[in-house]
DNA sequence: TATTGTTATACTCTATAACTATA
DNA sequence: TATAGTTATAGAGTATAACAATA
């Protein structure tokens, strides 16, 4: 019982790599990465399944290769990802009228209410996992990350 | 010649997803994992090489599992990467006279110039992909990030 | 000829379990 | 019996190349 409210965060790194803003950004990001896997384990999902559902939410049907671009997955990788989806029952493969060698990816209903049932809970896990920063420290560390990325293109 | 200048940086994340601190955070550290190891290849090396080299020498001679257990690095795959160390003449093992189940690894003089040279480039591929931030921003970073660990024990 | 999706393959990284030598 | 290091093996995750269907 007594470790009941206990958060489990990642160990301190050993001093000189602690000074290392890189491997500090890597041990900070596994955790998080294990925070949002464990999130969505009761879905039986991995980070990248929620990424390509999160895409297909909110930018309607896509073929495969669109979304591996966005989401950086090569496409023998999102064939998996896509089976793994449809064997849940969370998308459909329809084969797209105009160029019949694209889907179009489609969001079943289970799969619009998994994409908001998931979104929700790795919300309150990144939540947990950063709540050692206040609301304002959370904002101004996702504003220095976001500022890495290239301009949009 | 027109991209001369031109720093590599990561693509933006999808819009749903680009709002998640956790995958932000998951896809810049792995463009930072990338520029370090693209640093230290001219030596034949990785990060977790890296890191047990710079822990040998601000920590004095360490067996094997003592190191393993600071950096999070199983005994297992601490065996290969202290053999890709030995090969490469820059850590010895040398057996415990007290306990001679243990090793002392010891960094060699081309380990420690090694050390020093690596840990050079280390810092000069992190300044390069934090650029877009000031000293001022970076150290706000590095601060917010670490303040995210365990208290030490 | 080029492209989407598929399959097979390989390579890296990591984790597990069994073995040895020492304690 | 327990521990440090070793070895073999297996499991993810990811990347590459060849193939079929379609353009």
């Amino acid at each position: 019982m007594e470790n009941l409210e206990r958060i489990e965060r990642p160990t301190p790194l050993p001093e000189p790599v602690a000074r290392h803003t890189g491997f500090v950004l890597y041990k900070v990001a596994q955790f998080l990465q294990e925070a949002l896997d464990r999130a969505l384990e009761p879905w039986g999902l991995k980070t990248r399944h929620y990424t390509v559902l999160a895409v297909l939410a909110n930018r309607g049907p896509l073929s495969q290769q669109a979304i591996g671009q966005k989401a950086r997955i090569d496409r023998a990788t999102m064939v998996k990802v896509v089976d793994d989806l449809e064997r849940l029952g969370l998308v459909e493969r329809r084969r797209n009228a105009a160029d019949r060698r694209l889907y179009d990816l489609t969001l079943t209903d289970a799969g619009g209410e998994t994409v908001a049932a998931t979104e929700a809970a790795v919300l309150r896990a990144e939540a947990d996992a950063l709540s050692p920063l206040s609301e304002e420290q959370r904002a101004r560390l996702h504003e220095l990350l976001a500022s890495l990325f290239a301009p949009g293109p």
